[in-house]
DNA sequence: CGAGATTTTGAATTGGGTCAAGTTATGTGG
DNA sequence: CCACATAACTTGACCCAATTCAAAATCTCG
């Protein structure tokens, strides 16, 4: 964790990990750059929208705390949740292309955010060629994410997608020094089924079976993942 | 269409529809540093690889002339055609992350590509602020189309699918001055079904159900569509 | 022209959806 | 802090859309 004497630095370095707010290795002089952000906080409850759809794209967003949910909607009422963002994460990438928001991010509890104007940020990674990769790496993870979502969703049966589903939870809260084994889900069944094409009934029965397979064990939101080797079979294995 | 006197970019100038290659509005001047990039046209053959997963990140690449897929592949052998990329397009935006390509690409037909070396890319967008923001766009563009198909696949039945699958490629066709409603499909059945998540014969089901109600006519590869407007319905109304 | 690949079509099967009822959480106002 | 109302979750029974398996037709190209 690199101590910078810039306090809209420093408040930002909590969502540190492995994403924006800092590229590790700037010098001090680069990181005093980065105030030209004028990086703003903005708090959140359950249920506020960070953005919707049509927004004009003013600024990313990196979570400083909370978690959010995006979504895109069809005409029809048909939604699809095309992800859960959690601390450290960067969040509005849609929005560049069209100056517009495609869809939009609803907070999943009581969050906190940072404001990140991208056409200060656009300027700023000119000159910073390390701050420019780093945007660059964060746009094309995204897209490799959502490719894997293309397959989970184009070739999995519904048990394999709700044990990848835990896996990468595990894995992320793992990445942020949490429990990979014990977590509290932020989201509803109905918005699990949402992001893995499935009803949410399914996603029930689906962590029912796990807990009488002992893999896991429910309760409600709090997840205990038993035998990590065993839901990462459960994958591969398929029927 | 800019005439340009730079060989090289003259050269690319046949795959610039709103995509990368030139950004519109470039001086003469930027134009003239574009040749930094000494862009380099390959020729591909039907089912040649113009990049496999793993391989070193050195370049994005613009297709010229021809047509591509990509796909992911699962450790357990099942794939996922994550897309399907025709003159004009951008394609190995996936790499950037991870400095290896995530997925595969293919050729559909005989293709050529003109490969863009990203470092240049990136050090020449520091000094041309509408290329920077041009593949920012170009990035932004491809989460946006991953997300609609995440919607398609997590919350349409198999016809709308088709329907979608076939309409967006009617657009895309139309946007390079040819017929939106005759055109010849470069993939097989089983391409398309891996892309919509569906089996080949679910394919090729919808296909001839859309041809009973006339909608469309199909013959093997040669698709008209008749009735564009009851193809956009059939997405909606559903069942 | 012929061999292999691709596509179409049919019949049977099944995984996940739908509908419905009951149970457990959550949160609010008294 | 409790009682109640509402929302979220679980479970069962039935059903249907899409898959699977199989066979025939058509296409492609060496």
């Amino acid at each position: 964790m690199p101590q910078s004497k810039s306090a809209n630095i420093s408040a930002c370095s909590t969502c540190n990990l492995a994403e924006l707010c800092l590229p590790v290795g700037l010098s001090a002089q680069e990181m005093q750059r980065l105030d030209e952000l004028n990086m703003q906080k903005h708090s959140f409850s359950r249920g506020d929208y960070l953005y919707r759809s049509g927004d004009r794209f003013r600024a990313l967003f990196a979570i400083n705390r909370g978690a959010f949910k995006t979504r895109i909607l069809h005409e029809d009422g048909r939604e699809q949740v095309t992800g859960f963002q959690m601390a450290g994460e960067i969040i509005g990438l849609d929005a560049i292309s069209t100056d517009r928001h495609d869809g939009e991010a609803v907070a999943l509890e009581s969050s906190v955010v940072c404001e990140l104007p991208f056409q200060k940020l656009e300027t700023l990674s000119r000159d910073i060629p390390s701050l420019q990769r780093h945007l660059h790496k964060i746009m094309s993870r995204e897209i490799v994410r959502d490719q894997g979502i293309m397959l989970l969703l184009g070739s999995m049966r519904s048990e394999e997608r709700v044990a990848a589903f835990l896996l990468t939870l595990s894995q992320r809260y793992a990445m942020r020094g949490l429990s990979p084994t014990q977590f509290q889900l932020c989201m509803s069944r109905q918005d699990i089924g949402s992001y893995l094409g499935l009803k949410l009934e399914t996603v029930s029965r689906a962590f029912s079976h796990f807990q009488d397979e002992g893999i896991i064990a429910v309760k409600t939101r709090s997840i205990e993942i038993i035998d990590l080797a065993l839901l990462q079979a459960s994958i591969n294995s398929s029927c």
